[in-house]
DNA sequence: CTGAAAGCGCTAACAT
DNA sequence: ATGTTAGCGCTTTCAG
């Protein structure tokens, strides 16, 4: 016995398929009874319209592609619960891509998901490949970028305010007397990018000389790395920023190696506010970016797209906070 | 300009719809000059099939519907994780869709996936809505467990050996010398089960008492909590097993508000494997179970059912294995 | 080796 | 208020 389709239901209810598919959309003027009865039998046969047949009709197919780049970092698993949460809610479905950073495989599955006929991209990191990314901006492929300001193109953005999480790091150091502060920041980020600067910001209105800033992947292992080197140092520094939580994770594993602790020898913060921040111990104060929220507005903008058609271009960015823990101390 | 349908490539190359297709579906005869050509105008015109059309025709649609139940425990987003990364490399998509365990959404969704033509089903935990997975069972819809036995029905399933993790967790304990062992494990799962049934027979075979066992949900508070009451007791054990990562992290928690420390007061083993372990200090000694294996093995199986149509009903058994850490030590 | 034609399930004018 | 019809883009006999 086949999925029964359209023509199934109009059969057994006496009507033509066209009366079905105007109660399946609400659409057109059908009568009363009719109605009733169509609902009845697609309820008795359990009918489900085949979304194949819409969508080659040229509607909707209620499918976001969802891409992430790496899972190293919690954050963006963080992002995709959030977004399918929502994208429910909405009734829309995520199909999620992992890309690796690899521009290659960014080409392969933004093409594998536009045949599958999605309906647009979330994009949660900085795509490697330009071209594709214009690409997608000049056909208006419904797309909005995730902790990722591209202010060169054409795409909705929704982040936090990496700039003010800087500077709030920072503030946030000074408040408790620190003055000798280094940073680990992450390589090749958009959103590191402003995190620093804003860190910097701050250094430079007090007229305080530069904090060392020192760059990593963001795994664990090059954080460790990376701040084993910067606390072996004659002049260590009472505190260090995380860029994110991930790297933060990793200083502060250098810093036990080191028989250092936290925050009694050192004080450490991180940047994002990731599930990670509770698990470790201490417990880790952190700038707090609001993740629910990008994730939930990203998928709204989205749909707005998708429904009005063509990009918004809004750029919404919302405030971090710093949420204290048991990481940093007052000097 | 529209994207080009094939009828577009058939016309610039001066064939038929039909060739084309034969071409792209490397079906049926074609002149290799006539290929070549097709080929082509093909890259040229950036052709990209339209799948919703070939779905229509009855063709696979290239995407598996991947259901996990909370994303409270990591292990889900490690499986997800893994299972893209073969989902890709086998030329097909996840559509992700987190159930939260209620069997309203777990039809809603299961609904909702198979309308937009989802070739089969993975799914990482007990479905509660067992009317659903007999429907499911009768129409042979392709569909695989993982990390969740269901003998009661006729599905593929790949897990770990949760009873095998439960008395490794029984004999590695038993061999640094601990005999007064309690357990913490997950309430109402079926790998729980397994767990604790391994663990317990282990203490039957030795014919000492049996351990203390807790029930908690999979969330660190809760372990906590029942962690906090366990270790308060006069007799307190000298290890705690805690029946995933999750929960063992919570009664490391417990353990470092009483004052305990990890592993001289109390050692502590956890099970699963996740990067939770690495993250944890000290880092945690745990059972690991071949998550990436199981991940990829159960894309595989599904495939190959998607390919052969219909169930196999095999079921895949991967042993666990101790990863030592510093969070237990020799009494 | 290649083409003509029918049809997958649904939608949207346009008729009635 | 409901039905007729054409067609979305592709696959697949079956002829030629």
């Amino acid at each position: 016995m086949m999925k029964p389709t359209i023509y199934d239901i109009a059969k057994k209810a006496g009507v033509s398929a066209a009366t079905v598919s105007n109660v399946i959309n609400e659409r057109g003027r059908v009568g009363d009874k009719t109605r009733k009865k169509v609902l009845a039998i697609m309820d008795e046969l359990q009918y489900r319209p085949n979304t194949a047949a819409s969508v080659l009709k040229g509607k909707a197919a209620f499918t976001i592609g969802f891409f992430v780049p790496d899972m190293l970092n919690p954050v963006y698993m963080e992002y995709v619960k959030h977004a399918e949460e929502r994208a429910q809610e909405r009734g829309f479905s995520i199909m999620m891509c992992s890309t690796e950073n690899d521009p290659v495989k960014e080409r392969l599955q933004a093409d594998v998901l536009r045949q599958k006929n999605v309906d647009g991209f979330i994009i949660t990191s900085k795509f490697q490949n330009e071209e594709l990314l214009r690409e997608i901006e000049r056909e208006q492929y419904p797309s909005v970028c995730i902790a990722h300001e591209r202010p060169d193109f054409q795409f909705d953005s929704v982040s936090g305010n990496d700039w003010e999480a800087g500077i709030m790091a920072a503030d946030y150091l000074f408040s408790l007397g620190h003055t000798n502060i280094a940073m680990i920041a992450e390589k090749d980020s958009v959103s590191s990018y402003g995190r620093i600067e804003g860190f910097k910001e701050r250094f430079r209105k007090k007229e305080m000389k530069q904090p060392l800033i020192r760059y990593a992947e963001a795994s664990i292992d090059q954080a460790k790395a990376m701040a084993l080197n910067l606390l072996k140092q004659d002049d260590r520094p009472t505190a260090v920023f995380g860029g994110n939580d991930v790297l933060a994770v990793g200083i502060m594993q250098a810093a036990r190696t080191l028989g250092l602790s936290i925050p009694e020898d050192i004080s450490v913060i991180g940047l994002d506010d990731t599930f990670l921040c509770q698990i470790v111990s201490p417990q880790l104060t952190a700038i707090a970016m609001p993740v629910k929220k990008i994730s939930y507005r990203a998928v709204d903008l989205l749909i707005e797209q998708i429904e009005k058609g063509g990009t918004l271009k809004s750029t919404d960015l919302f405030p971090p906070v710093v949420i204290e823990r048991d990481s940093a101390r007052k000097l």
